[in-house]
DNA sequence: ATGGAAACATACACAGTGTATGTCGGTAGG
DNA sequence: CCTACCGACATACACTGTGTATGTTTCCAT
């Protein structure tokens, strides 16, 4: 019978991701690099054998735990903008459904401060391209095609726009809780502002 | 004789300097982390022993290669746009420089690459606010001050447009060398478009 | 019940950083 | 001059952390 799994199975995805938990919160606080195996290990009451077991390495394991959030994270924003058919009203909403996932300080810890130390920039945006760059990209690419911002190398374009999200996330991530709210405005402007500068120009 | 060096203190400072050198080049050859210091000691004809005397820890001596490549560049980009009055352009100029010295692959690789991978953002930062961070901190407020650009939180719109000049940096390094002239030309185009967007509305 | 395989634990190899100590030549004061 | 010291380095070692190889137990199928 596929679909049932037995008792053991169970067993071992509860550990999985127990694992996946506990290294999520470990990461987050303390960073990758200053995070051991061992540390994960005992706080999930196993061995880093099973560490191993479940992930090939150290960097595998907090590949799984960046794909999990950012499974969720483009999830919701571009469920938040799907309803939208103007290109440019769709990337405004898809910008402010990011700006409050930022503000979700595991978020924007993991994804946007740890995910390049850790993986190296390279291996990270080779991650990133299914989720938030590949995201990001689309809306870049629509808002092009729609004739919202000058036609230009799509490609240096988006990494211009990542590299902006890129800062608002790694801002947001660093904020006080108390001054997130404040931050978020301010950066929400300012990247609207920007974003307009690449708009064709009436001439 | 204040000034005169002994013998001794020379040959320090020679090994010194050679060192710095080399770990340049590993560093930006083979990255930070895959660079051990026994290579960098090796390569030097020294022991590790040596690096240690003249370096407190990895972190520091790359730190030390950091600063040193930072130097000359905010000397070079400062240098460039002394002479202009019209902080816009100014900032154009003080640009174009910018992009000449990314187009040197250490640079580049070590500065924005690198560097917040070896230091951590934070510490990286905290470096950087003596050299590009805080030119460009210069440069945005010069711009406000001017009236170039709207008035906004000055701390905000430096880090949006550092991270900028981060991508572009990332960019231009990685870059083939026969891609840079083009690559190079596209960024600053689109820098400059993303600029005018701060511009303050006719309206 | 029993062979086998999955899920772990244990033990070890190894790389790399940092530190404590040793050595040797240069340099300064008498 | 010579000698006592100090700085520049070398040597040796401790320790942390990753990855791997090998055990051990538990579950499930036959």
């Amino acid at each position: 019978m596929p679909g049932v799994k037995s008792r053991r199975e169970q067993y071992s995805e509860a550990t999985r991701a127990a694992l996946l938990e506990t290294a999520t919160t470990l990461f987050a606080e303390r960073g990758f690099a200053r995070t051991a195996l061992e540390d994960v290990a005992s706080a999930t009451q196993v061995t880093r054998g099973a560490v191993y077991h479940h992930f090939a390495s150290k960097r595998e394991l907090f590949e799984a735990v960046l794909e999990s959030l950012e499974t969720e994270a483009t999830r919701r924003i571009a469920e938040a903008a799907a309803g939208t058919d103007d290109a440019w009203d769709a990337a405004m909403i898809g910008l402010d459904a990011f700006l409050d996932q930022c503000c979700d300080p595991v978020y924007g810890r993991l994804c946007w401060q740890e995910g390049p130390v850790a993986l190296g920039w390279d291996r990270w945006k080779e991650c990133e391209e299914k989720y938030a760059y590949g995201l990001t990209s689309q809306f870049v690419t629509s808002l092009m095609d729609a004739g919202y911002i000058e036609q230009a190398s799509p490609e240096i374009t988006t990494r211009f726009v990542f590299a902006l999200l890129g800062a608002i996330g790694s801002m947001l991530a660093d904020a006080a809780e108390a001054d997130k709210p404040r931050v978020r405005e301010e950066c929400a402007t300012l990247a609207r502002r920007l974003l307009t500068g690449l708009r064709p120009r009436p001439a």
